[in-house]
DNA sequence: ATGGTCGCGCAGCGA
């Protein structure tokens, strides 16, 4: 089982893109990210063509998840999982693919230190793990994938000094990140290259991707029920080159199962 | 050189 993130940055400038890379790679299971579309004008049929059954979840100018399946996509639920106000952007979405529950998240950006919108970040984190722990128990397979806008560790920062005192690389955030794996997430692709400087994202600016200035802020975390069947971890980096590329690359795991 | 690029949508914000 083929599972994929990519962070679009707009699905209606990126769908050529997007439809290109399914056709070289065939995923069972694509997560999208930032898709900045309406329900409405998701190209679901054009999916369909492709052997992909989808779910989304967006709003129209920001945010937006979805996900692809061609492993049959059963019991969607947007938003998190719990009685709680509705969240008050789309950031994620669940299905379950093959037998595996899968979630599609953007987490927040944060903006800066102390800004509201970062304190939304912590408070979104923190309310993705009780939604964790109330449903979803480590010995069943899971996998929560998508654009997590924190760098787990110094590893995962190309300059970990120029990062210093901004969003992504903070301790209250890495702390969230660390809770997760805590309750029984594996990030897959570090535990098989433990201290490899692999990035998922790069700015736009500067020729950052060509100097090799990124941050891998996108990554599967899988149950150890899941992760125990992992058997392949990597970044597809040709697709962040060419014609009209997001900032994000696809990141995939591959599972015996 | 203290910016630099995208996307959205038509100014300027968000990333």
């Amino acid at each position: 089982m083929l599972i994929a993130t990519w962070n679009v940055n707009s699905l209606g400038a990126r769908m050529p893109r997007v439809e290109e890379w399914l056709e070289i790679w065939s995923p069972d299971v694509l997560c999208l990210q930032e898709t900045k579309m309406s329900d409405a004008k998701f190209p679901a049929l054009d999916f369909q063509r492709l052997g992909y059954d989808s779910v989304h979840h967006g709003e129209g100018r920001w945010n937006g998840v979805a996900i692809l399946s061609r492993v049959g996509i059963d019991d969607p639920v947007a938003g998190f999982e719990d009685d709680d106000e509705p969240d008050v952007d789309a950031r994620i979405i669940w299905a379950t693919c093959g037998g595996v529950r899968v979630a599609s998240v953007y987490v927040p950006n944060g903006r800066e230190l102390g800004h509201d919108h970062y304190r939304y970040k912590l408070d979104w984190l923190a309310r993705l793990r009780r939604n964790l722990e109330a449903r979803y128990r480590p010995d069943e397979p899971l996998v929560v994938l998508g654009d997590w806008n924190v760098t787990p560790g110094d590893d995962d920062v190309w300059d970990p000094a120029a990062f210093e005192g901004s969003t992504h690389v903070s301790e209250p955030e890495r702390k969230a990140i660390a809770a997760l794996r805590e309750w029984g997430l594996v990030d897959t692709l570090r535990q098989r290259y433990p201290d490899a400087g692999i990035y998922s994202y790069w700015d736009y600016r500067n020729g950052d991707f060509h100097k090799r200035r990124g941050m891998r802020i996108d990554y599967l975390l899988a149950t150890p029920a899941l992760a125990v069947a992992s058997v392949a971890d990597l970044v597809d980096r040709n697709a962040r080159k060419g014609t009209k590329p997001s900032d994000h690359a696809p990141v995939l795991g591959e599972f015996d199962r």
